[in-house]
DNA sequence: TATGAATGAGGTTTCATTCAT
DNA sequence: AATGAATGAAACCTCATTCAT
C-alpha cells in the first residue's frame, strides 16, 4: 500500500556502481554511487544489504548481460566453427559496445568480494547454451582437459583480443578477426 | 629521508606485502604488513614513501623475479620452438613455485594503484630478452598484429594454463604441455 | 495527527515496547518495536510524535498500572501498619507478576528520557492514596523528613526486596516479609 | 623507543567520560569524549579497544575510587554499629564530593553495556573490607537473608539518602543521621 | 489511516601518515 | 634509524522521522 520498490532506482544504483568502479575502483564510498545514482546516501541500503552484497548482484547482473548479448540470434543449426564464431564476434561486440561493464566485471572477478555462491551462479550461465559448450568440449585439443581449462582458454584469448581492440579501435574487426583464428587453432 | 640502512628490512616488508596481499587483498592495512615483517608500524614509512609506492615497488620486484626466472638458462641458440618452450616451461615453474608471487602480482596488475610509468617499466623487462622477442614477432600470424597482442596472447594463455596447473598439480605437467601446444598453434 | 482510530494498536505498541526496552534496551529502534507490535514501520508515529513521546507515555502508563494494583482492595479502615502492609505486599505481587513492566520502568526511570512533567505526574498519582500517605508521613521517624525521602525509602527498600524475590522465587513470600519488616522498623 | 602511552590522557578521557555520561547520557558521541578529554578523535580508541571497553573500565574505576574512600581510616576495632556508620558516613561524603562520579555509576550500573565480568570484579571490591562484611552479616535481622540482599539494602536506603542529601544540601548531614539510623534500625 | 520506501544526519571505528621520544 | 602513540579524515551503516501511495 506503500510506495513500492523501484526497480529503476535499483538499476540506477547498479549502473551508477559500474561507473564508479570503472573510474574510482572497488574502494569508492558507497555516498559516491548513491550520488551518481540520484538517490539518497542511506537508500542504497533500501537495496542492497551491504555494499558486498552490491557487488555479488552487479557481477551476476553484468555476467546475464553478456550471457544475453551472445545468446541473442544463436546459430543453432551452424557448423561448430561458425557458432564459435558468433559466441567469439558477439562477446567481443559486447565489451566494445559496454566497455565500462567489462572492466567492472573484471575488477569484480578478481577481487575477494564475489562469493563463491556467486561465481558458481555466474558459471552456471553457460548451461544456456546447451549442446555447445558439448560439443566445443568434443573438439580437437580439448578433449583431454578439465573443462574450466577450455574456458579459461577462451576467456583469457578474448580478453587480449578485446584488449587489442580497445587499445587500436580503428583495427577493432581485424584484431577480432585475428584472435578468432588464433583460438581457434589452439583448440584445433 | 635517508637511504635507510637495512635492506634486509626493505625485503622483509615486501615479501610480507606479498603474503598479506595474497589473503587479505590490497585494502589490508599497513600495520598487518609492518607486523608481519617484523618491524614497527611507522618503520614501514622508512622504506616506503606511502603504500602506493609500495604496490608499485613490489609489482616491479616480482617482475623481476620472474624475468629472471625465465632468462635463466635460456637457450640462446635453440630453435624459436625450443626457447619458446623453454619460457613456457620457467614461466609455468616459477608461478607454481611462488603461488604467492603469482597471485599478488595478479592482483596488483588489476588494480589502479600501479602507474604507467611502472606498467612501463615491467614491459621494459622484456628487453632482456634480446633477440627472442624479435624472432617471436615475426613468426607466422604475430607478424601483422601489434607486438602487445602478441604478450597478451602468451600471458592469457600461460594465465589458463597455470591456473589449471595449480588446481589439478598432479597433472600439472601436462597441463604445461597442453598450454604450450594449444599456444604455440595460436601463434602458428 | 487526529485521534487515531486504534486504541488496540496504541497498545500493542505500549506492550512491544516494554519487552522490547527490557530485551534491548532503550536505544532499541523504533522499527523494532513497531514489528513486535505488528504494525509497519512509520505506523509507530501515527501514534506517538517521537521515540521519546513514547517512553514518557509509557513510563506514565506502567506507573498507573501499578498504582491500581496496589489500590485494588485497598483497606481503608485498617490500622496504619496493616495498610503499608497492603501495598507493600501488592506492590511486591505486582513486580513479580508483572517482571517486564516493572524492570522498563526501572530503565526508563533513570533515563534522561523522561521529562520532569512525566516524573511530576508519576508522583502525583500517589495522591490517588488519599489520607495513607498522610497517616504514614506523621508516623515514626519520619515526621520530621521531606515527603519524597520516605517515598524514596519505601521504594528503595520495596526494590531490593523485589530483587531478591527475582533472584530466589522460592523464597519470594518469606522475602516479602522480612523486606516489609526491615521497612517498617527503619521507618519506626 | 617510543613515545610512552600517557596515563594522564588515559585519566583524562575516563574523567571526560564521566562527565559526557551525566551530562548527555550513555548514548553520547565517543567523539565528544575524546573533545572534552583533549585528545583526538581516533586516540580514545588507544586507549580503549570500544566504546563498551570504556565503559567497563570506567564502572571499575569508579567503583575502586568508592571503596578506597570508604576504607580510608576505616575503625579496625571500633563496635559493629561505629563500623558501619563510618561507612554509612564516608559513602555518603563520597557521593556529595563527586556527584558526577556517583552519576555514572548509576547509569552505568543499569545499562546494558556493564558485563557479567566486570559486575564480578566489582563485587569483588567489597572483599576488601574483611571482617566488616562478615560480621554486619550475622547482625539482626540479616542473619537469615541472602548476602545480596543486605547489600541491596544497604545500598538503596543509602541512595535514597543521598538523593535527599543532594536535593536538599543545607540539612545533609541531618538526612545523613536520619538515613543511617532507618538503615540500622531496619537491619536490627 | 496504514504502509514502507526515502531521507540524510550522525555514530563508531579504521587506518595512512606524522611526529615525539 | 626505529618505535609506536597521535592524528583526523573518511567509511559503512543505522535509524528517527517524513512522505508518497
Amino acid at each position: 500500500m506503500a510506495r513500492p520498490r523501484s526497480d529503476e532506482k535499483r538499476a540506477a544504483i547498479l549502473e551508477a556502481a559500474t561507473t564508479i568502479i570503472v573510474e574510482r575502483g572497488l574502494s569508492a564510498p558507497t555516498a559516491s554511487i548513491a550520488k551518481l545514482a540520484g538517490v539518497a546516501n542511506g537508500s542504497f541500503f533500501t537495496y542492497f544489504e551491504t555494499k558486498s552484497d552490491l557487488f555479488n548482484q552487479l557481477y551476476l547482473e553484468l555476467k546475464k548481460d553478456m550471457a544475453a548479448a551472445i545468446m541473442k540470434d544463436f546459430p543453432v543449426n551452424a557448423t561448430l566453427r561458425d557458432q564459435t564464431r558468433h559466441v567469439w564476434q558477439a562477446g567481443t561486440n559486447f565489451a566494445m559496445a559496454s566497455p565500462h561493464k567489462r572492466r567492472a566485471m573484471v575488477q569484480l572477478a578478481v577481487s575477494d568480494e564475489i562469493t563463491p555462491q556467486t561465481r558458481a551462479a555466474a558459471e552456471a550461465l553457460a548451461r544456456g547454451f546447451g549442446q555447445f559448450v558439448t560439443r566445443l568440449r568434443e573438439h580437437g585439443s580439448l578433449r583431454n582437459v578439465p573443462i574450466t581449462f577450455a574456458g579459461s582458454i577462451m576467456n583469457a584469448l578474448s580478453e587480449a583480443t578485446i584488449e587489442a581492440m580497445v587499445k587500436d579501435p580503428d583495427n577493432a574487426q581485424k584484431h577480432c578477426e585475428t584472435g578468432f583464428e588464433a583460438f581457434w587453432r589452439a583448440i584445433s
